[in-house]
DNA sequence: TAACTTACTTACTTTATAGTAGCTACTTTA
DNA sequence: TAAAGTAGCTACTATAAAGTAAGTAAGTTA
C-alpha cells in the first residue's frame, strides 16, 4: 500500500540527529530567547556541563539549524541563534510544549 | 516578562521521556500501522532487539501512551497499540516528519 | 600583582545504554 | 521425535554518553 510508510526513513534520520539529551531543550531555549551567548545558554539550560553544550552546538550547527557568531575580544563573545531552518525546526516543538503542559502542569 | 519560558519544564519532562533512541519511532510506527503484535512491532522497527524494544513498550505504557493486550494463548499473542494520549502524542510528530522529508527527501 | 572574565579543550572517570545469547512455556507441525 | 513458533526475562558484555576537573588565552579590574 503506498500510503503506508511515508518514507519514515528520513524521520528515523532527523530524530537520531535530535533525540540526545539536552538537544531539542536547547532548540527550544533559543527560540523562546532568541540568540544568546554560551555562558548565559548555559545558564538557561541548567543541569547540562559545558563539555556537552559545546558538542550539542556543534552538531546543532554542522546540522545547519544553529549559528554561531565568534567575536575575538577579550574575553571572546560567542553568539549562537538559530537560522531558518532551525526556526523550522523549533516550530515543530510548539505541538509538543502545548500537549507537555496540558499533561503535566497542573489544571 | 510572563510569556516568556511557558512552563518549559513539562517539555523538558516529556522530552526526557520521549528522547531515547527508537521511542518517537516506535510510536510513529504504530500510529502507521495501527496495533502490532509484539513480533510485527520488532520487524517493523529494523535492527531493535527485543530487550530494548520491551523496554521502551514497558516504558510508554507506564506514560500511558502505548496499551498493551495479552492473550494467554499458546503461543502466546500480545498486542501493543496507542492510546488515545498516544494518538495524541504521534499527532505531534507530524509536523517533524514533513519537515524531515522536506529536508531529507531527494527533492 | 593577583584575580577575574569568557568560551572553550582535554584527559579521565563514571554511569547509562545497548547488544548478545541462552532460557522459559506449551502446542502444533514436519 | 525433533523442531518451530511467540513473547518475553535474565545475565553478561560491550559501547557510548555524560560528568568532572583542570588548563588555556590575554586583557581588564581591584
Amino acid at each position: 500500500m503506498s500510503t503506508k510508510k511515508p518514507k519514515s526513513s528520513s524521520l528515523e534520520k532527523l530524530l537520531n540527529q535530535i533525540s540526545g539529551r539536552w538537544t531539542m531543550y536547547i532548540l527550544w531555549i533559543l527560540d523562546n530567547n532568541g540568540s544568546l551567548r554560551f555562558g548565559e545558554l548555559g545558564r538557561e539550560v541548567a543541569g547540562i556541563s559545558t563539555k556537552v553544550l559545546t558538542e550539542r552546538l556543534r552538531k546543532l550547527e554542522a546540522m545547519g539549524v544553529v549559528y554561531r557568531d565568534y567575536k575575538a575580544t577579550i574575553p571572546p563573545e560567542v553568539t549562537y541563534g538559530l537560522t531558518e531552518r532551525g526556526q523550522e525546526l523549533s516550530r515543530t516543538l510548539d505541538p509538543l510544549c502545548e500537549l507537555a503542559s496540558r499533561w503535566y502542569d497542573s489544571p
